[in-house]
DNA sequence: GGGTTATGTCGCAGGAGTGTCGCAGGTAGG
DNA sequence: CCTACCTGCGACACTCCTGCGACATAACCC
Protein backbone atom coordinates (compact mmCIF):
# COMPACT_ATOMS: atom_id res chain seq x y z
CA UNK A 1 0.00 0.00 0.00
CA UNK A 2 1.49 3.28 -1.26
CA UNK A 3 1.11 5.93 1.44
CA UNK A 4 1.04 9.52 0.60
CA UNK A 5 2.90 12.31 2.54
CA UNK A 6 2.45 16.09 2.33
CA UNK A 7 4.97 18.51 2.76
CA UNK A 8 4.22 21.89 3.40
CA UNK A 9 7.99 23.72 3.59
CA UNK A 10 8.26 27.09 1.47
CA UNK A 11 12.51 26.21 1.15
CA UNK A 12 12.85 24.85 -2.34
CA UNK A 13 16.29 23.15 -0.78
CA UNK A 14 14.75 21.65 2.15
CA UNK A 15 11.66 20.57 0.10
CA UNK A 16 13.51 18.85 -2.41
CA UNK A 17 15.42 16.81 -0.26
CA UNK A 18 12.38 15.74 2.08
CA UNK A 19 10.79 14.52 -1.36
CA UNK A 20 13.80 12.56 -2.17
CA UNK A 21 14.14 11.06 0.63
CA UNK A 22 10.54 10.01 1.07
CA UNK A 23 10.43 8.77 -2.66
CA UNK A 24 13.23 6.63 -1.68
CA UNK A 25 11.16 5.26 1.50
CA UNK A 26 8.52 4.61 -1.26
CA UNK A 27 6.19 7.34 -0.37
CA UNK A 28 3.63 9.55 -2.74
CA UNK A 29 4.99 12.49 -1.88
CA UNK A 30 2.42 15.84 -2.47
CA UNK A 31 4.27 19.63 -2.19
CA UNK A 32 2.86 23.40 -0.90
CA UNK A 33 4.97 26.01 -0.53
CA UNK A 34 1.97 27.76 1.94
CA UNK A 35 -0.75 27.19 4.40
CA UNK A 36 -3.16 28.05 2.01
CA UNK A 37 -1.77 26.11 -0.74
CA UNK A 38 -1.47 22.92 2.03
CA UNK A 39 -5.14 23.49 3.26
CA UNK A 40 -6.44 23.05 0.01
CA UNK A 41 -4.48 19.81 -0.95
CA UNK A 42 -4.67 18.39 2.17
CA UNK A 43 -8.73 18.26 2.08
CA UNK A 44 -8.39 17.26 -1.48
CA UNK A 45 -5.88 14.43 -1.45
CA UNK A 46 -6.12 13.18 2.18
CA UNK A 47 -2.62 12.26 2.63
CA UNK A 48 -1.36 9.59 5.33
CA UNK A 49 1.07 12.22 7.28
CA UNK A 50 1.78 16.41 6.76
CA UNK A 51 4.82 17.73 7.50
CA UNK A 52 4.93 21.45 8.31
CA UNK A 53 7.61 23.81 8.55
CA UNK A 54 6.74 26.67 10.96
CA UNK A 55 8.09 29.41 9.26
CA UNK A 56 5.76 29.97 6.24
CA UNK A 57 5.36 33.13 3.91
CA UNK A 58 1.94 34.73 5.22
CA UNK A 59 -0.13 32.60 6.98
CA UNK A 60 2.00 30.47 10.04
CA UNK A 61 2.35 27.26 10.22
CA UNK A 62 1.08 27.42 13.65
CA UNK A 63 -2.57 27.99 12.22
CA UNK A 64 -2.26 25.64 9.59
CA UNK A 65 -1.56 23.11 12.38
CA UNK A 66 -4.71 24.00 13.89
CA UNK A 67 -7.11 23.92 10.40
CA UNK A 68 -6.33 21.29 9.79
CA UNK A 69 -6.59 19.49 13.10
CA UNK A 70 -9.75 21.37 12.98
CA UNK A 71 -11.08 19.41 9.85
CA UNK A 72 -8.66 15.93 10.10
CA UNK A 73 -6.94 13.35 11.93
CA UNK A 74 -3.92 13.14 10.24
CA UNK A 75 -0.66 12.81 11.91
CA UNK A 76 0.80 16.37 11.47
CA UNK A 77 4.75 16.56 12.21
CA UNK A 78 6.48 19.60 12.91
CA UNK A 79 9.70 20.41 10.95
CA UNK A 80 11.22 23.58 12.32
CA UNK A 81 14.62 25.32 12.90
CA UNK A 82 16.03 24.98 16.37
CA UNK A 83 15.07 28.53 17.15
CA UNK A 84 11.48 28.38 16.79
CA UNK A 85 11.73 25.73 19.87
CA UNK A 86 9.13 28.01 21.51
CA UNK A 87 6.48 27.75 18.93
CA UNK A 88 7.19 23.66 18.98
CA UNK A 89 5.15 23.39 22.07
CA UNK A 90 2.72 25.59 20.85
CA UNK A 91 2.63 23.23 18.33
CA UNK A 92 2.19 20.25 19.64
CA UNK A 93 -0.81 21.96 22.08
CA UNK A 94 -2.09 22.98 18.67
CA UNK A 95 -2.67 19.66 17.93
CA UNK A 96 0.60 18.51 16.15
CA UNK A 97 1.61 14.92 17.22
CA UNK A 98 5.59 14.91 16.55
CA UNK A 99 8.21 17.65 15.59
CA UNK A 100 11.96 17.25 14.35
CA UNK A 101 14.09 20.59 14.51
CA UNK A 102 16.46 21.84 11.40
CA UNK A 103 18.98 20.46 10.56
CA UNK A 104 17.15 17.10 10.74
CA UNK A 105 18.78 13.54 10.03
CA UNK A 106 16.69 12.33 7.24
CA UNK A 107 16.61 8.98 8.58
CA UNK A 108 15.06 9.67 12.12
CA UNK A 109 12.60 12.05 10.19
CA UNK A 110 11.78 8.99 8.08
CA UNK A 111 11.50 6.95 11.54
CA UNK A 112 9.05 9.16 12.76
CA UNK A 113 7.01 8.84 9.78
CA UNK A 114 6.67 5.47 9.78
CA UNK A 115 5.88 5.53 13.69
CA UNK A 116 2.62 7.79 12.79
CA UNK A 117 1.62 5.74 10.16
CA UNK A 118 1.82 2.74 12.38
CA UNK A 119 -0.10 4.58 14.90
CA UNK A 120 -2.93 5.72 12.72
CA UNK A 121 -3.24 2.65 10.90
CA UNK A 122 -4.67 1.67 14.15
CA UNK A 123 -8.29 2.27 12.90
CA UNK A 124 -8.40 1.18 9.57
CA UNK A 125 -10.13 -1.15 8.12
CA UNK A 126 -7.55 -3.21 6.16
CA UNK A 127 -9.46 -5.12 3.67
CA UNK A 128 -11.75 -3.38 1.75
CA UNK A 129 -13.28 -5.43 -0.82
CA UNK A 130 -11.53 -4.30 -4.41
CA UNK A 131 -14.31 -6.13 -6.69
CA UNK A 132 -15.97 -5.14 -9.59
CA UNK A 133 -17.08 -7.71 -11.47
CA UNK A 134 -14.91 -10.86 -12.30
CA UNK A 135 -11.93 -8.89 -10.56
CA UNK A 136 -11.10 -8.92 -7.50
CA UNK A 137 -7.97 -7.19 -6.08
CA UNK A 138 -6.15 -8.80 -2.95
CA UNK A 139 -4.17 -6.22 -1.02
CA UNK A 140 -2.37 -8.60 0.92
CA UNK A 141 -0.89 -10.56 -1.81
CA UNK A 142 -0.85 -7.61 -4.36
CA UNK A 143 -2.72 -10.30 -6.18
CA UNK A 144 -5.44 -9.75 -9.08
CA UNK A 145 -7.98 -12.50 -9.93
CA UNK A 146 -9.96 -13.03 -12.63
CA UNK A 147 -13.10 -15.04 -12.81
CA UNK A 148 -10.93 -16.75 -9.89
CA UNK A 149 -7.57 -17.17 -11.67
CA UNK A 150 -4.81 -14.73 -10.86
CA UNK A 151 -3.92 -12.32 -13.25
CA UNK A 152 -0.03 -10.92 -13.79
CA UNK A 153 -0.19 -7.19 -13.29
CA UNK A 154 2.83 -4.70 -12.68
CA UNK A 155 2.81 -2.53 -9.27
CA UNK A 156 1.62 0.14 -11.24
CA UNK A 157 -0.99 -1.53 -13.27
CA UNK A 158 -2.09 -3.06 -9.59
CA UNK A 159 -2.63 0.76 -7.88
CA UNK A 160 -4.03 2.12 -10.85
CA UNK A 161 -6.42 -0.11 -10.57
CA UNK A 162 -7.09 -0.61 -7.09
CA UNK A 163 -8.34 3.57 -7.22
CA UNK A 164 -10.48 2.56 -10.22
CA UNK A 165 -12.33 -0.07 -8.31
CA UNK A 166 -11.81 1.96 -4.93
CA UNK A 167 -14.16 5.07 -6.81
CA UNK A 168 -16.69 2.49 -7.40
CA UNK A 169 -17.95 3.67 -10.64
CA UNK A 170 -16.50 7.29 -10.81
CA UNK A 171 -14.63 8.82 -13.53
CA UNK A 172 -11.56 9.61 -12.53
CA UNK A 173 -9.46 12.12 -14.52
CA UNK A 174 -5.63 11.37 -15.57
CA UNK A 175 -4.20 13.87 -13.72
CA UNK A 176 -5.84 12.51 -10.57
CA UNK A 177 -4.69 8.95 -11.56
CA UNK A 178 -1.43 10.52 -12.02
CA UNK A 179 -1.03 12.03 -9.09
CA UNK A 180 -2.51 9.30 -6.44
CA UNK A 181 -0.42 6.36 -8.43
CA UNK A 182 2.95 8.19 -10.07
CA UNK A 183 3.02 11.29 -7.65
CA UNK A 184 2.91 15.45 -8.07
CA UNK A 185 6.06 15.28 -9.62
CA UNK A 186 5.80 13.22 -12.61
CA UNK A 187 4.22 15.82 -14.41
CA UNK A 188 4.91 14.32 -17.84
CA UNK A 189 3.35 13.01 -21.36
CA UNK A 190 -0.25 12.47 -19.80
CA UNK A 191 -0.20 9.70 -22.37
CA UNK A 192 0.87 7.84 -20.18
CA UNK A 193 -2.05 6.89 -18.25
CA UNK A 194 -3.83 5.59 -21.42
CA UNK A 195 -0.88 3.90 -22.08
CA UNK A 196 -1.40 1.77 -18.66
CA UNK A 197 -5.22 1.69 -19.19
CA UNK A 198 -4.57 -0.40 -22.61
CA UNK A 199 -2.34 -2.64 -21.10
CA UNK A 200 -4.85 -2.79 -18.09
CA UNK A 201 -7.35 -3.62 -20.73
CA UNK A 202 -5.54 -6.20 -22.35
CA UNK A 203 -5.29 -8.14 -19.13
CA UNK A 204 -8.74 -8.32 -17.42
CA UNK A 205 -11.02 -7.16 -20.23
CA UNK A 206 -12.54 -10.53 -22.15
CA UNK A 207 -12.39 -8.14 -25.67
CA UNK A 208 -9.92 -5.11 -25.20
CA UNK A 209 -11.13 -3.23 -27.77
CA UNK A 210 -14.67 -3.40 -26.65
CA UNK A 211 -14.12 -2.49 -22.80
CA UNK A 212 -17.07 -3.67 -20.55
CA UNK A 213 -15.11 -2.96 -17.17
CA UNK A 214 -13.03 -0.19 -17.59
CA UNK A 215 -14.47 2.64 -19.81
CA UNK A 216 -13.79 5.40 -21.32
CA UNK A 217 -15.16 8.96 -19.86
CA UNK A 218 -14.61 10.77 -23.26
CA UNK A 219 -12.97 14.60 -22.23
CA UNK A 220 -13.27 13.28 -18.57
CA UNK A 221 -11.15 9.98 -17.88
CA UNK A 222 -11.61 6.37 -16.74
CA UNK A 223 -13.99 4.94 -14.40
CA UNK A 224 -14.68 1.27 -13.67
CA UNK A 225 -18.18 -0.75 -14.45
CA UNK A 226 -20.43 0.68 -11.03
CA UNK B 1 -4.88 -7.62 27.34
CA UNK B 2 -2.25 -4.97 26.45
CA UNK B 3 1.13 -5.66 28.23
CA UNK B 4 3.60 -2.83 29.14
CA UNK B 5 7.00 -2.73 27.88
CA UNK B 6 9.34 -0.31 29.24
CA UNK B 7 12.68 0.79 27.39
CA UNK B 8 15.39 2.33 29.23
CA UNK B 9 18.02 3.06 26.33
CA UNK B 10 19.74 6.64 25.89
CA UNK B 11 20.45 6.08 21.79
CA UNK B 12 17.23 7.50 19.62
CA UNK B 13 17.79 5.76 17.13
CA UNK B 14 17.63 2.46 18.60
CA UNK B 15 14.75 3.85 21.43
CA UNK B 16 13.12 4.36 18.37
CA UNK B 17 13.47 0.78 16.24
CA UNK B 18 12.61 -0.79 19.41
CA UNK B 19 9.14 0.64 20.26
CA UNK B 20 8.18 0.92 16.62
CA UNK B 21 8.79 -2.99 17.17
CA UNK B 22 6.93 -3.06 20.16
CA UNK B 23 4.25 -1.68 18.86
CA UNK B 24 3.73 -3.67 16.25
CA UNK B 25 3.21 -6.37 18.91
CA UNK B 26 0.71 -4.74 20.11
CA UNK B 27 2.85 -3.60 23.09
CA UNK B 28 2.50 0.14 24.82
CA UNK B 29 5.71 1.22 25.12
CA UNK B 30 7.16 3.22 27.74
CA UNK B 31 10.58 5.23 27.25
CA UNK B 32 12.96 6.44 29.22
CA UNK B 33 16.70 7.59 28.58
CA UNK B 34 18.48 7.70 32.05
CA UNK B 35 18.54 5.06 35.02
CA UNK B 36 17.04 7.74 37.18
CA UNK B 37 14.13 8.65 34.89
CA UNK B 38 13.55 4.58 34.27
CA UNK B 39 13.24 3.72 38.11
CA UNK B 40 10.56 6.45 38.71
CA UNK B 41 8.85 5.38 35.80
CA UNK B 42 8.89 1.86 36.75
CA UNK B 43 7.36 2.53 40.04
CA UNK B 44 5.27 4.32 38.03
CA UNK B 45 3.48 2.66 35.85
CA UNK B 46 4.55 -1.10 36.60
CA UNK B 47 5.55 -2.17 33.42
CA UNK B 48 5.29 -5.92 32.57
CA UNK B 49 8.68 -6.18 31.26
CA UNK B 50 11.84 -3.55 31.78
CA UNK B 51 14.77 -3.73 28.39
CA UNK B 52 17.70 -1.81 29.93
CA UNK B 53 21.05 -0.43 28.22
CA UNK B 54 23.70 -1.20 30.30
CA UNK B 55 25.58 1.34 28.89
CA UNK B 56 23.65 4.68 30.25
CA UNK B 57 24.54 8.35 30.85
CA UNK B 58 24.93 8.88 34.42
CA UNK B 59 24.08 5.45 36.55
CA UNK B 60 25.05 2.50 35.29
CA UNK B 61 22.10 -0.14 33.92
CA UNK B 62 23.75 -2.63 36.58
CA UNK B 63 22.96 -0.66 39.34
CA UNK B 64 19.47 0.39 37.49
CA UNK B 65 18.98 -4.05 37.42
CA UNK B 66 19.79 -3.83 41.15
CA UNK B 67 17.58 -1.43 42.15
CA UNK B 68 14.77 -2.62 39.98
CA UNK B 69 15.23 -5.84 41.50
CA UNK B 70 15.11 -4.83 44.64
CA UNK B 71 11.66 -3.76 44.89
CA UNK B 72 10.09 -5.58 42.11
CA UNK B 73 9.52 -8.47 40.02
CA UNK B 74 9.23 -7.62 36.93
CA UNK B 75 10.96 -9.89 34.38
CA UNK B 76 14.42 -7.35 33.15
CA UNK B 77 16.33 -7.90 29.81
CA UNK B 78 19.56 -6.32 29.11
CA UNK B 79 20.40 -4.80 26.17
CA UNK B 80 24.05 -4.70 25.52
CA UNK B 81 26.30 -4.08 23.12
CA UNK B 82 29.03 -6.90 23.21
CA UNK B 83 31.78 -5.24 24.41
CA UNK B 84 30.13 -5.38 27.77
CA UNK B 85 29.98 -8.77 27.86
CA UNK B 86 31.59 -9.45 30.87
CA UNK B 87 28.92 -6.71 32.72
CA UNK B 88 25.94 -9.24 31.54
CA UNK B 89 27.35 -11.43 33.93
CA UNK B 90 26.54 -9.19 36.27
CA UNK B 91 23.35 -8.39 34.86
CA UNK B 92 22.43 -11.91 35.40
CA UNK B 93 23.55 -11.91 38.89
CA UNK B 94 22.28 -8.83 39.72
CA UNK B 95 18.87 -9.95 38.97
CA UNK B 96 18.16 -9.75 35.11
CA UNK B 97 16.18 -12.12 33.59
CA UNK B 98 17.73 -12.52 30.23
CA UNK B 99 20.03 -10.46 27.58
CA UNK B 100 20.43 -9.63 24.29
CA UNK B 101 23.39 -8.08 22.85
CA UNK B 102 23.28 -5.36 19.91
CA UNK B 103 23.21 -5.40 17.33
CA UNK B 104 20.49 -7.50 18.21
CA UNK B 105 17.91 -9.01 15.83
CA UNK B 106 14.59 -7.90 16.33
CA UNK B 107 12.33 -10.57 15.90
CA UNK B 108 14.44 -12.34 18.35
CA UNK B 109 14.17 -9.78 21.41
CA UNK B 110 10.68 -9.39 20.54
CA UNK B 111 10.38 -13.86 21.82
CA UNK B 112 12.26 -13.12 24.29
CA UNK B 113 10.20 -10.43 25.40
CA UNK B 114 7.29 -13.05 24.88
CA UNK B 115 8.95 -15.87 26.79
CA UNK B 116 9.22 -13.37 29.94
CA UNK B 117 5.68 -12.66 29.82
CA UNK B 118 5.03 -16.21 29.40
CA UNK B 119 6.81 -17.19 32.62
CA UNK B 120 5.43 -13.58 34.74
CA UNK B 121 1.75 -14.54 33.69
CA UNK B 122 -0.61 -17.52 33.23
CA UNK B 123 -2.77 -16.94 29.58
CA UNK B 124 -0.19 -16.31 26.62
CA UNK B 125 -1.07 -18.04 23.36
CA UNK B 126 2.33 -17.63 22.05
CA UNK B 127 2.86 -20.67 20.24
CA UNK B 128 1.59 -19.64 16.68
CA UNK B 129 1.38 -22.66 14.67
CA UNK B 130 4.33 -21.72 12.40
CA UNK B 131 4.28 -24.13 9.35
CA UNK B 132 3.63 -23.81 5.51
CA UNK B 133 3.51 -26.77 2.97
CA UNK B 134 6.41 -28.97 3.97
CA UNK B 135 7.96 -26.66 6.50
CA UNK B 136 7.77 -26.39 9.88
CA UNK B 137 9.64 -24.05 12.35
CA UNK B 138 10.25 -24.59 16.10
CA UNK B 139 10.58 -21.83 17.71
CA UNK B 140 11.69 -23.43 20.73
CA UNK B 141 14.32 -25.26 19.46
CA UNK B 142 14.65 -22.30 16.02
CA UNK B 143 14.72 -25.77 14.01
CA UNK B 144 13.66 -25.83 10.61
CA UNK B 145 12.12 -29.20 9.41
CA UNK B 146 11.01 -29.77 6.05
CA UNK B 147 9.24 -33.11 5.38
CA UNK B 148 10.08 -33.95 8.53
CA UNK B 149 13.77 -33.56 8.30
CA UNK B 150 15.92 -30.89 9.38
CA UNK B 151 17.37 -28.34 7.58
CA UNK B 152 20.41 -26.42 9.26
CA UNK B 153 19.31 -22.67 8.79
CA UNK B 154 21.59 -19.65 10.26
CA UNK B 155 19.62 -17.13 12.72
CA UNK B 156 18.93 -14.27 10.48
CA UNK B 157 17.15 -17.06 8.33
CA UNK B 158 15.08 -18.54 10.65
CA UNK B 159 13.41 -15.25 11.94
CA UNK B 160 13.03 -14.06 8.45
CA UNK B 161 10.94 -17.40 7.34
CA UNK B 162 9.26 -16.98 10.94
CA UNK B 163 8.25 -13.51 9.91
CA UNK B 164 7.09 -14.42 6.65
CA UNK B 165 5.10 -17.80 7.76
CA UNK B 166 3.52 -15.78 10.29
CA UNK B 167 2.20 -12.89 7.97
CA UNK B 168 0.39 -16.07 6.10
CA UNK B 169 0.78 -15.33 2.59
CA UNK B 170 1.08 -11.57 3.12
CA UNK B 171 3.41 -9.81 1.02
CA UNK B 172 5.94 -8.36 2.67
CA UNK B 173 8.03 -5.84 1.35
CA UNK B 174 12.11 -5.38 1.73
CA UNK B 175 11.58 -2.85 4.24
CA UNK B 176 8.85 -4.67 6.43
CA UNK B 177 11.75 -7.48 6.42
CA UNK B 178 14.51 -5.32 7.46
CA UNK B 179 12.44 -3.21 10.42
CA UNK B 180 11.27 -6.53 11.62
CA UNK B 181 14.09 -8.75 11.35
CA UNK B 182 17.30 -6.37 11.44
CA UNK B 183 15.83 -3.72 13.08
CA UNK B 184 18.49 -2.28 14.18
CA UNK B 185 21.79 -0.59 12.15
CA UNK B 186 20.14 -1.95 9.01
CA UNK B 187 22.14 0.70 7.08
CA UNK B 188 20.57 0.52 3.86
CA UNK B 189 21.34 -2.27 1.03
CA UNK B 190 18.04 -3.58 0.35
CA UNK B 191 19.66 -6.16 -1.63
CA UNK B 192 20.57 -7.87 1.88
CA UNK B 193 17.11 -9.32 1.69
CA UNK B 194 17.40 -10.51 -1.57
CA UNK B 195 20.40 -12.60 -0.59
CA UNK B 196 19.29 -14.32 2.73
CA UNK B 197 15.56 -15.13 0.34
CA UNK B 198 18.14 -16.40 -2.37
CA UNK B 199 19.90 -18.57 0.26
CA UNK B 200 16.73 -19.62 2.35
CA UNK B 201 15.31 -20.95 -1.15
CA UNK B 202 18.61 -23.08 -1.92
CA UNK B 203 17.09 -24.85 1.55
CA UNK B 204 13.91 -24.81 1.58
CA UNK B 205 12.80 -25.48 -2.02
CA UNK B 206 13.25 -28.52 -4.51
CA UNK B 207 13.68 -26.49 -6.98
CA UNK B 208 15.49 -22.72 -6.07
CA UNK B 209 15.18 -21.29 -9.57
CA UNK B 210 11.43 -21.97 -9.81
CA UNK B 211 10.56 -21.28 -5.84
CA UNK B 212 7.30 -22.58 -4.97
CA UNK B 213 6.69 -21.81 -1.45
CA UNK B 214 8.81 -18.66 -1.06
CA UNK B 215 7.46 -16.24 -3.43
CA UNK B 216 8.64 -12.97 -5.17
CA UNK B 217 6.13 -10.44 -5.71
CA UNK B 218 7.92 -8.28 -8.13
CA UNK B 219 7.65 -4.36 -6.94
CA UNK B 220 6.47 -5.00 -3.34
CA UNK B 221 8.75 -7.85 -2.04
CA UNK B 222 7.87 -11.65 -0.54
CA UNK B 223 5.49 -13.80 0.18
CA UNK B 224 4.96 -17.45 1.33
CA UNK B 225 2.86 -19.50 -0.39
CA UNK B 226 -0.84 -19.25 1.21
C1' DG C 1 -18.25 16.11 -44.84
C1' DG C 2 -13.92 18.24 -43.26
C1' DG C 3 -11.18 19.58 -39.70
C1' DT C 4 -9.80 18.95 -35.08
C1' DT C 5 -9.20 16.80 -30.90
C1' DA C 6 -9.28 12.75 -27.93
C1' DT C 7 -8.25 8.16 -27.45
C1' DG C 8 -6.64 3.40 -29.03
C1' DT C 9 -2.85 0.63 -30.60
C1' DC C 10 1.65 -1.07 -30.64
C1' DG C 11 6.70 -1.49 -31.00
C1' DC C 12 10.97 -0.02 -29.00
C1' DA C 13 14.81 1.16 -25.95
C1' DG C 14 16.29 2.30 -21.60
C1' DG C 15 15.90 1.19 -17.03
C1' DA C 16 14.30 -0.76 -12.81
C1' DG C 17 13.77 -5.05 -10.20
C1' DT C 18 15.41 -9.40 -9.14
C1' DG C 19 18.31 -13.82 -9.31
C1' DT C 20 22.76 -15.57 -8.89
C1' DC C 21 27.15 -16.20 -7.03
C1' DG C 22 31.77 -15.32 -5.38
C1' DC C 23 34.46 -12.70 -2.01
C1' DA C 24 36.09 -11.04 2.40
C1' DG C 25 35.63 -9.58 7.03
C1' DG C 26 33.75 -11.10 11.17
C1' DT C 27 32.36 -14.39 14.73
C1' DA C 28 32.00 -18.60 17.21
C1' DG C 29 33.86 -22.66 18.52
C1' DG C 30 37.50 -25.86 18.96
C1' DC D 1 45.74 -20.17 16.41
C1' DC D 2 42.82 -22.41 13.16
C1' DT D 3 38.66 -23.57 10.95
C1' DA D 4 34.04 -23.33 9.53
C1' DC D 5 30.30 -20.73 9.00
C1' DC D 6 27.64 -16.57 8.70
C1' DT D 7 26.64 -12.32 6.54
C1' DG D 8 26.86 -8.11 4.06
C1' DC D 9 28.35 -6.50 -0.26
C1' DG D 10 29.26 -5.92 -5.10
C1' DA D 11 29.16 -7.46 -9.81
C1' DC D 12 26.88 -9.37 -13.53
C1' DA D 13 22.91 -11.42 -16.07
C1' DC D 14 18.41 -11.50 -17.17
C1' DT D 15 13.55 -10.48 -17.18
C1' DC D 16 10.01 -7.45 -17.22
C1' DC D 17 8.29 -2.94 -16.86
C1' DT D 18 7.35 1.54 -18.61
C1' DG D 19 7.59 5.94 -20.76
C1' DC D 20 7.64 7.53 -25.26
C1' DG D 21 6.71 8.25 -29.99
C1' DA D 22 4.30 7.35 -34.12
C1' DC D 23 0.36 6.25 -36.37
C1' DA D 24 -4.58 4.66 -36.57
C1' DT D 25 -9.11 5.28 -35.25
C1' DA D 26 -13.06 7.31 -33.14
C1' DA D 27 -15.71 11.22 -31.35
C1' DC D 28 -16.86 15.91 -31.61
C1' DC D 29 -17.80 20.51 -33.69
C1' DC D 30 -18.81 23.42 -37.33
Amino acid sequence: MIRTVMVVEDDDAIRMVLRTNLEDEGYRVLEATTAEQGLVIVQDEQPDVVLVDLRLPGIHGLDLVRSLRATSQVPIIIVTAQTDSHDVVAGLEAGADDYVTKPFVAKELMARIRTQLRRSAQPEEGGEDLTCGPIELHPDTAEVMRNGEQVPVSRIEFFVLAELIGAKGRVLSRDHLLRKVWGYGNAGDGRVVDNLIYRLRNKIEDDPANPELLLTVRGFGYRMKA
